[in-house]
DNA sequence: ACACTGAGTTGACAATTGTCAATTGGCTCG
DNA sequence: CGAGCCAATTGACAATTGTCAACTCAGTGT
């Protein structure tokens, strides 16, 4: 029964058992069985006789119970953080907040995983009249289809870098929409291209009234979300058409081992600040830095390069990775604090 | 799995692992199964690969994550509420909620199944800084024994009956006591007790400066939870040793079916002030009925028409019930709004 | 009227899960 | 140091649950 819990992870279709009666009313069956089955602890053969159907329809029941939402099975996010690994990450870097998820064997991938975890930490977190800026990746994404449906329409969740060209599932907008759509929460998109093509044009763009009024709400984020990516890999930055090879030769010239939200770090954390930074049209990286609450989502062997050196910067607050990723974090903070590399407190 | 989880409900002992291990570092095998499990869908078999145990330690890890709460499996109160049942009663009586819990074929007593729903709804109708005053009986104690342990500690939950002289196991002091801790809330008791000798003594306990501070207290609840006793079986009242029938004599002539918060009602609701009104130390009906939500509980055929009774005159504005019951009820409602009874708007 | 369709249901089988008695392994106490 | 103890763990069996192909039946089109 847990097993087509995770399968369908975005059911394809509502069943519905007759069309006749008038979708408010058509669960009864659904919510009795799910209450005698789960709150009552009766078993699926029990649940059937009480409803007088066969035990089979009653899987089916359960099956769209949690599929609705009528029941919701959670692992609390905060006894994640009490896994002792968590704790070494978050004490060696100074987060307030860490999240391991488990190995799984390469069920799931890393993003997959990651994704999951921090939408239950994401819904944890929120409070009612937060504003969430997000940033956008294949690990962001995960967690927006990781979320449960909500409301929570005293909540903001605002785009904080522009659009991406290509069209890829984990565009800026798409993922800002698809957060906010799952929440239930105002979505505010930043209706400007994540590059153009001039300094001269990112300053028109940026005096456009439009823009002025988005930017003062991305302003007031009191929590930021992002994805971290490796500039090894060619980068999720490249392959959606955000960026050319052109433009990131320079910033790799100058030591970039990672992203985050568009822009290039070095292997302290520091900001490489080249020709394109003028071009791009969302928060900066100092500006992500002031934001109360950062969640850094992301793991994986090619990342750890970069995760370090965000985390070595403090851009986050709180973080959410892998097994692995955790287990090399650890003893590379301890050796950077033993020879004195450079660490925000 | 889910058999177990109402077996126990409250775990006689928390089994730990390994006494050498600080607690807080112990949940590592335990947080882990059930993320593998109810988070990414492993089976039981493919979890104890991952975490190099027999599959029964796995069985035992998920039975302790349940336990404390690691995992979390409800039954959304919202979705009972869609339950067609519900409705009918809500509008019939001009409820703002009404939920219906459904027939087990008597595998748990009434109260047992309404204890359980109510616990569910009153932790998602709680809101930061309520003050939520608790009346007692078997179902009230039913719920408290349902509540999960929570952190909550803006809320207030208050004692508005004074003390039982019995010692039973639903005695007023300890519905309340028990309600706020496993709430993690503070807990305001009302030291007095329920009824006193002479209508000069308990003016004496009204003024003592204790009990006026606690009574400033109650009297802010913006919330009171409260079930209905029934005066035919001899009532809860009588048991515990909080009324005697002579007492109670009284009443009865004048026509009481029904005992909410140790006060009687007559078949239409209205209160019926006696000589022992006079001793009773605690919230009066009026006082009761000025609370913005008021949450009834009970059930069973034995107190159907004083369940009637205090929906008739209003004294509740969200009611927890069975299913009999409320299949009773609703034709009752049609039945006086056609003769023309007496009932608030 | 009749075949067709498709959602909902079912029975029977396969897979997963719960139980429990037996075993292990660490710890204390004589 | 070994016996005794207790709790955690395990293997094997029993019970429960998931799957799936076959079936039912109301609505539709011809």
């Amino acid at each position: 029964m847990t097993k087509t819990l995770q399968r369908n992870v975005t059911p394809p279709r509502i069943k519905r058992r007759a069309l006749s009666i008038p979708a408010e009313f058509d669960s009864d069956p659904v919510v009795w069985a799910a209450w005698l089955y789960y709150e009552e602890g009766m078993t699926q053969e029990e649940v059937a006789d009480q409803l007088g159907v066969s035990r089979a329809s009653v899987v089916n029941f359960l099956q769209e119970a949690r599929d609705r939402n009528i029941v919701t099975i959670a692992v609390s996010s905060r006894h994640l953080q009490t896994i002792g690994l968590a704790r070494e990450v978050a004490d060696a870097y100074g987060l307030t907040n860490c999240l391991v998820v488990p190995d799984d064997g390469g069920r799931l991938p890393v993003h997959e995983r990651i994704g999951r975890a921090s939408a239950r930490l994401l819904i944890e977190r929120l409070q009612p009249d937060d504003v969430l800026g997000v940033s956008w990746g294949r690990t962001v994404q995960a967690l927006s289809a990781a979320l449960p449906e909500m409301k929570l329409p005293g909540v903001t969740v605002a785009q904080i870098t522009g659009c991406s060209i290509g069209t890829t599932e984990f565009s800026p907008e798409l993922c800002t929409s698809n957060i906010a759509n799952r929440l239930g929460a105002r979505c505010v998109n930043l209706h400007a291209p994540g590059i153009v093509s001039t300094a001269q044009i990112k300053r028109l763009f940026m005096q456009e009234p439009a823009l002025v009024e988005t930017f003062k709400i991305i302003h007031r984020s009191n929590k930021v979300l992002f994805g971290v990516g490796s500039v090894d890999d060619a980068g999720t930055a490249m392959r959606s058409g955000y960026m050319s090879a052109e433009n990131i030769g320079p910033y790799l010239a100058r030591g970039a081992v990672g992203v985050v939200s568009g822009r290039f770090i070095d292997r302290d954390g520091k900001p490489i600040l080249g020709a394109l930074d003028n071009q791009m049209i969302g928060l900066t990286l100092d500006e992500i830095a002031k934001v109360p609450e950062r969640i850094c989502i992301g793991g994986g062997s090619d990342k750890i390069d970069a995760i370090y050196a965000a985390l070595n910067n403090s851009y986050a607050t709180i973080l959410v990775t892998d097994v692995a990723t955790a287990k090399a974090l650890v003893p590379r903070a301890a050796r950077s604090a033993q020879t004195g590399v450079s660490r925000r407190p």
